[in-house]
DNA sequence: ATTAATGCAAAGGATTTGCAATACC
DNA sequence: GGTATTGCAAATCCTTTGCATTAAT
């Protein structure tokens, strides 16, 4: 009953050396196909609904797992919704946020001078990057168009904001 | 007895309406002349030599003032040192923040190409910037050079790196 | 069978809040 | 004097931990 790999995450993740629990399975089927940005209590929801025994601990503990095998990466998009971090499975290339302070919005964006700077500052500054995160804050598209858009709730996510 | 405000932080904020009190007064010379990060904690910490008076309440209300008044950044430093917010007064051009997972050094660094992309972004997106982020986590220039650097005490911050 | 991983419940750390007392303008 | 701000202590939110139990290889 071997269960063939074909999220890149779970093929990665298993063949690290870590065992593959049916927590963790879920755990991580959870995070690809979000969709979303999650943090950990929606994690833990959503991957309930595939497993409903995990534990919050199992969550963290998870989590950790995979920032450490540079799977997933950690994101705080400007704390628009709060202190809890997000979490998303690693891209080739780095995208930046774009979070909405006012309808809370994140937009992703990717460019190729955005890889060129992360050459730079390693060239410049003699740094092994690992890891970036870029994020910046503002106004929105929407947002900006439409003033009656000011007082709208908050807590609105999508992927690409259009 | 008014006080003159060679300093731009204390003379923005006074001017923004908000009353200057004893203790702003203190955390604002504080962030202003600290020289280094601080998270809330130490910013308290180094505020009361100043006025010994000052309460944590009031660090986090004070720090959300200056946020909201743009006048303070607050940074991540990839959580080198835990989930801890720093903070430092906001600087005319951004700049980048290198955090080194192995020594704990924070590097900073300023590039145009980063200005450039912040505007590609914001026009690409029709996104109003009000503000950035940009943190890179990896190996320092000294932990990469020093083998036996590896098991260093963490907690070294620097501003230059050097 | 061995050893890592889980669940649970409690602890921990950072930040926020309500409210009476105080100090700024 | 009127109102914003403070201090205090408790509450809240997110995350971590110790330890006995369970499950992966």
């Amino acid at each position: 009953m071997q269960q063939i790999h074909r999220n890149p995450l779970m093929k990665q993740f298993a063949s690290s050396g870590v065992r593959l629990t049916r927590q963790r399975r879920a755990l991580i089927e959870t995070l690809q196909g979000a969709g979303r940005h999650l943090d950990a209590a929606a994690l833990l929801e959503l991957a309930r609904k595939r497993d409903p025994q995990i534990n919050r601990a199992t969550v963290y503990r998870t989590l950790e797992i995979l920032k450490n095998l540079r799977l997933i990466d950690e994101l705080d998009l400007m704390h628009v919704e709060g202190e809890k971090h997000y979490f998303e499975p690693r891209s080739i290339r780095d995208h930046c946020h774009l979070a909405c302070f006012r309808c809370g919005a994140i937009v992703e964006y990717t460019s190729p001078a955005f890889q060129a700077l992360k050459a730079e500052i390693a060239a410049a500054n003699s740094f092994q990057v690992d890891v970036t995160r870029l994020e910046l804050g503002g106004v929105c598209k929407q947002c900006r168009g439409t003033e009656n858009a000011r007082n709208k709730p908050k807590a609105k996510i999508t992927k690409n904001g259009e």
